[in-house]
DNA sequence: GATGAATGAGGCTTCATTCAT
DNA sequence: CATGAATGAAGCCTCATTCAT
C-alpha cells in the first residue's frame, strides 16, 4: 500500500504513444510482451555501449529501462540469455541497414559504406566489440557471432565478385580472401576506435578508405601517382 | 617503467633504506621485491589470458602465483595498477621479439613474422585484447596501448619503406597507411580467432597471408596468374 | 476438509455462485474449479517429493501441473495453504489404503504391510517426510500431522488388541505402547531410506521385518532357535 | 576509516577468556583460525537447530555469530561446506558423548541413555534431523550421515553382544537387527518430537523406554506382569 | 473469474580493498 | 615488511505475492 507508487512508473507515455501509432489500444492484448522484451533489449544494448559488458550489471539494464531487477530476468532466463539476445538483435539491425544499402550499382561506393560502418550512429560496433571479448568464455555469444559473422563475409564475397566481373575490384585475389582482408580490417579499426580516436579522424580516416580501395582495386586504377596523404 | 610511480604503494625508496638498515647486502632484498612482483605480473598475464579480463580477479592472480591476497595489493596499489604493469610488460615483452626478428634483409619474410604473429606461443595477443576491450573505462590502459601501439606501427612503416626501396612493397600508397592497414588485419584477425578458430586453420591461414602480401605488392610481383586456393 | 477455510482465498460460496449467474448448468463450473485445484494438489505433491520441500516453489509447481503462476495463488491464499492441502490428500490417500488392507483376518499380513508401507509406490512418505521436517516452523502442518498420526496409530493399536486376543501378539506390553514403537519404526526407517537405500535391499528388509515380528510376538512363538540372517 | 567501529566488533573478552586459560596468548598466531571457524559452526547449529535448515541463511548464521556474511563465506567455501562441516562437528560431538558414557557395566542403563538421547541438551537431534531431510538433494550431507551412522549402529551391536553373552538381551534375534530397530526407534522419536511434544512428557516417554527395554530383553526377565502404563 | 506482468526482498557468492598484527 | 582476516558492496538469481487487466 505503501509502495503503490512504484507500480505505476513503467507506462510512460511513451509506450503509449507507440502503440497507439499503430492501434487504439484496446485490451492490452499480448504483443506487449515483445514489445517489453525489445525495450529491455534496446536498454541492455545502450547500458552495454556505455559502460562496456563488464559494466552491465542486470541492475543498470533494469535502472536504463526504468524497471526493476526482477522485471528482467522475468523477460529474460538469465543474463546470458538476455545478453545472447542482444547479440542477434544487433546482428538483426546491421543486417537490414545492409539490405537497405545494396541496390546501388556502385561497388565502391557500397564498400566505402561498408568500411565506414563503424561511424554508423548505431551502437553496432562497441556492442559486437564487447561481446566478443567475452565469446571465449561465454560459448553461446560465439556460437552466434560465428555464424553471423560468416554470413556478412559471404554478403562481400558476392559484392566483391560482382566488382571483379565489372573490373573494378582486383581479380587476382579470389573474391573470398578480399572479402576477409576487409572484414578483418574494419575488424581492426573497430577495435582500436575508442583507444585512438585521432587515428580515425575525418580526414585520416579519409586517407585510410581511400588506400583501402587502393588496395583492392586492379593496378591500372590508379594509375601512376602515389596517393596523397 | 615510465609511469611506475603509481604502481606500488607503500614501496617508494624507503623499503630499499629500510633493507639496508637491517642487513648489509644490498642487493638481495630489492631483487626479492622485483622477482616477487614479476611473478605476480607473469601470474596476472597468464590468468588474464586464461580466463579473459573479467574472470581475473586479485585472488585468482594471487592463487595463480601461489602466494596470498596480501601480497597483490601490497605490490600493487590496485586492482588498475596490477593490469597496468600487465599491459607494459607484454608490450615490452613484444618489441623484445620484434627486435631479435628485425635483422634480416627480406622484408616479405619479416611481414610474415608480423601477420603471423597471431600463431605465437606467447599470451600477447589474447591479454591485449582483453584489456583492450577494457580500454575505454580505464583510461591508463588506452594511453599506454596507444602509445605503444604507436611505436609498433612505426617500426613497421620503417620496414616498409625499406621495402619499398627495394621495390617489393607497392610505392602507390604512403607506407604509413600501409602500416596501418597491416596492423589492423592482424587485429582483425586476433580479435575473431577465439571464436572462428577454423577460419584461421593452417591452409587457409597461408591463403591469407600469400592474400595480404598479394595486396601491398607491387603490381608486376604477382604476374597474371590468380592466387590460388 | 475440516478446515477448507484458510485455503481458499477469494473463492467461498461465490465462486459458484458467480458461475451459476452466467450458466445455467452448475455441475461443470464447480467441477471444474475442484478439477484443477486437486490437479494443482497432485503436482505440488509431486514436486514435493522429487524436489523436497526447499526446492518446492509455486512457480515449480504451477509448471508442473502446465498451469501459470498466478493460477497457484488464485487457488490456494498461499504457499503455506497450498501444501498444508497438500498434507491433508496425503492423508486421505493413506487412509483410503488402509481402509481396503484391513478386512483380512490375518494380524501378522497386516502388520507386514504396515510395515512395509515403505515400499508403497505412492509419494506418501517422502512427501511427509518433508513436511514434517518444516512442521516445528509451519505450526499449520504440526497440527494436521499430529491429528492424523494418532488416528492412525489408534487404529495400528486396535489391530494390536486384536492380535493380542488371540494369541499372537505379546500380551505383556500393552497394545498403545506397541503401536507406538512400530510407528517409530516405521518412521525411522522411512527417513533413512533415501540416505542408506542399501540397509533396506530387499533381502535386508525381509530380515528386519521378520525381527520386529519377532519383537512383538508372544514368547513361545519364536522357539528356540535364533532368527537367521 | 568512518566504520572503524565494526573491526573491533567480534573480539570481545569471552575469547580472551578462553584462549587465556589454555596459553597466555602470545602473538596471535594461528589455532585463531580453527577457533574462529568452530565459533561459526557453533553459530551455524545454533541457527539449524532454532530455524531449521529453511531458515539457515549464511545471512543469519553470520548475524548470531557477531559477523558479516563475507566472514562466513570466509571461512567456509559455501553453503554446502559449511553445513556440511556442522554435520560432521555433531556427530564428533555425538560420538564423544557415547566414549564418556560407555565405560558403564549394565548394559540396560546404557540402553536407557541411548534411547533417551532425545532429551540431551545437545542441538544434536534437531540438527541432524534437518539436514537428513536435505540430504536427498545435498549428496555430501547424505554421504557422512551414511558413514558416521553406520559406526553408531557398530557400538550400539557391540552393546547389545555383550548383552546377549551377560543375558540381559534376547538372544534369539541377531545383535545387528536389534541395532537396527532400536536405531529406528530413536529416528522415529526424534523426527516427532517436535511435532507431537506431549507424546514424550516425561511420564509418557519412561513408558515407552520401558516397554522398549522389555521388548529386547529375554522372555524371563519380565516375568508375568503387564508393563503398566 | 483468471491471468501473468511486475515487484522487492532475500539468498548465495565473488570481489577489491582495508587494517591489525 | 608482509600477511591474511574481515568487510561491505555488488552481482546474479529465485521466490512468494500483488494487481491491473
Amino acid at each position: 500500500m505503501s509502495n503503490d507508487s512504484g507500480s505505476v512508473r513503467r507506462v510512460p507515455q511513451k509506450a503509449e504513444e507507440g502503440a497507439a501509432r499503430l492501434a487504439p489500444r484496446r485490451g492490452r492484448p499480448a504483443g506487449d510482451h515483445k514489445a517489453k522484451r525489445a525495450e529491455l533489449l534496446k536498454a541492455a544494448t545502450a547500458v552495454i555501449a556505455r559502460e562496456g559488458y563488464a559494466g552491465a550489471s542486470l541492475r543498470k539494464v533494469a535502472q536504463h529501462a526504468g524497471h526493476t531487477t526482477g522485471a528482467v530476468t522475468y523477460y529474460f532466463a538469465n543474463k546470458e540469455a538476455m545478453f545472447t539476445a542482444v547479440v542477434e538483435s544487433v546482428f538483426d539491425e546491421f543486417d537490414a541497414f545492409l539490405e537497405t544499402s545494396r541496390d546501388p550499382a556502385d561497388v565502391k561506393t557500397i564498400l566505402n559504406q561498408w568500411l565506414n560502418r563503424t561511424s554508423a550512429d548505431s551502437d553496432f560496433w562497441p556492442v559486437i566489440f564487447q561481446l566478443l571479448a567475452h565469446a571465449r568464455h561465454e560459448p553461446a555469444f560465439a556460437a552466434i557471432i560465428e555464424r553471423r559473422y560468416a554470413k556478412l563475409r559471404e554478403v562481400l564475397t558476392t559484392i566483391l565478385e560482382r566488382g571483379q566481373d565489372e573490373g573494378v575490384i582486383r581479380g587476382d585475389i579470389p573474391a573470398d580472401l578480399i572479402a576477409d582482408q576487409l572484414s578483418a580490417i574494419s575488424d581492426g579499426w573497430m577495435m582500436m576506435l575508442p583507444v585512438e580516436p585521432e587515428r580515425f579522424a575525418p580526414k585520416r580516416l579519409q586517407a585510410l578508405l581511400q588506400a583501402t580501395i587502393a588496395l583492392i582495386s586492379p593496378p591500372s586504377d590508379v594509375s601512376d601517382d602515389r596517393l596523397g596523404r
